[in-house]
DNA sequence: CAACAAATTTCATATAACGGAATTATTGAT
DNA sequence: ATCAATAATTCCGTTATATGAAATTTGTTG
């Protein structure tokens, strides 16, 4: 699948190929294949695999490229995004202990909801977003959900035209059942959806609001459906909240609007 | 600082660029300074930032320039490089239920070790690798010690040349303890070393070997020194090699050799 | 508001990035 | 084992684009 728009810059397209190493599973993906995808030669690419690995961004195994580890181990050290996780960890470690479920912490990145941390619980879960670094649109998924509720007015509307048809194609919520959920979560100032990935598992999100009454984050708690029933469902709802409150008051002005529109589309089609 | 060996193409000075930004801490670095550690001119660099931006690795708040999520969401994906953490994962949560300790899962780099997942337990663990992605060389800790001890004797040889140095300058055993510990290590095959970061805390480490037998990875727990006192400790030395055991049999066949002893020998200095 | 410093743009030049073609290595089939 | 076939890598002439000096704009500080 060769992009229209075609970077002109030899960064730009080395930056893609990282991309597409990055896409590719554990198993790597061969030059021949990269260079296809990229719509680039087969010399340009193996040039840019070469300083890619040398810089140890990407690592070759046989012959196929896969991302380093050294890479992973660069991203850990560097300060981390915008100290949210730092900042977000007591609040999930107090969480985590008080629940005995797994906590999230998702934020949102243009059309995305990323999930920046995450605390396991007793059961595993699998939600949308997958483990830490996962991305989903928005409005997939709880706390994803509940970041778009309570978007501004106009940047919602953007996002939802924006996102409708990626979230059909994943079949789930259609536009109107997406507004009727966005309204209720909005109502509530929390989400609670049964549609959860796994049957008999439910999910619960809380959106963060930052110095400026912008919904930047969500926490959101992963469980069995048995553990959010109405006895104890307004007992989490009221700890999230507290703790959704407790990090907000701590985020520094710093915005996180859409950034990156164009490339968030792109990273997902 | 400007490094001797001035990379020859622009991808590597681009990448350079990324990894300065990366050493910034979260709140960002300006163009100039960037533009002088790089050692490159002004309106280079800012036009590679430029491509970084518009992909989304780096991103501008007011002048300075800062790591963006995309980069940490791709970066994420490296960690799952053989499959190794989703493998572990179902592992980590079993143990972590089982003892309600805090969980490390190690792999082995060069001659580094990685800390590539930690599920947290009740109370707040230091260790030298950190949190997840963080580094120490081969036979800092228990779980790098024991994964030191089970590599094939040349390799071994070859690690501890490299990384008594190192050791030393972080105060810890010289090559005679250390030999004695890894004895130790190989003979019981586990490792517990008293030898912890903060007095009081004590640790555990059982290699984990992939199908060709090679020691890859490493489990371990950290905990209170009281909790693993000898009525405790055999219990918690089983559970853990039994995991370690079945994580193995899990493992594909996947070369984690030496890979870029270089790198990671500059990236730590 | 002036004076400065840093960011950004412009531009002519040189460089190093490009892809086609040739070469070498690897893989798969007989 | 031998021989295709396919992919990786190297070569090389051409050209695109990356480069730094200098100019311009922006915004910061006294």
């Amino acid at each position: 699948m060769i992009d229209s728009a075609e970077p002109q810059s030899s960064l730009r397209r080395a930056l893609g190929l990282l991309r597409l190493v990055g896409a590719a599973e554990a198993s790597g993906i061969r030059l021949k294949d990269l260079a296809e995808q990229a719509g680039c030669s087969q010399p340009t690419a193996h040039r840019a695999l070469q300083d890619l690995a040398a810089e140890g961004f990407v690592e070759q195994v046989g012959k196929r490229y896969r991302l380093a580890l050294d890479f992973f181990v660069l991203a850990a050290r560097a300060g981390h995004a915008d100290g949210l996780r730092d900042l977000a960890k007591p609040v999930l470690l107090r969480l985590s202990a008080t629940l005995t479920d797994t906590i999230f912490l998702l934020v949102r990145n243009g059309y995305e909801a990323v999930c920046l941390d995450r605390i396991e619980g007793p059961f595993p879960i699998r939600s949308f977003t997958g483990d830490i670094g996962g991305k989903v649109p928005l409005g997939l998924g709880q706390g994803s959900l509940a970041i778009l509720a309570h978007l501004p007015e106009p940047e919602r509307e953007a996002v939802i035209r924006f996102n409708v048809p990626r979230l059909l194609d994943r079949g789930f919520l259609d536009e109107a059942a997406l507004r009727v959920e966005l309204e209720k979560a909005r109502a509530q100032g929390w989400v609670n959806l049964n549609t959860g990935l796994i049957p008999g598992m439910a999910g619960l999100g809380v959106p963060v609001f930052d110095a400026q009454g912008r919904a930047v984050a969500a926490l959101s708690v992963g469980t069995l459906a048995d553990r959010l029933r109405p006895e104890r469902l307004p007992g989490v709802v009221a700890i999230l909240k507290a703790e959704a409150a407790s990090l907000g008051a701590m985020l520094n002005p710093f915005d996180t609007a859409l950034r990156h529109p164009s490339r968030s589309l792109s990273a997902v089609a």
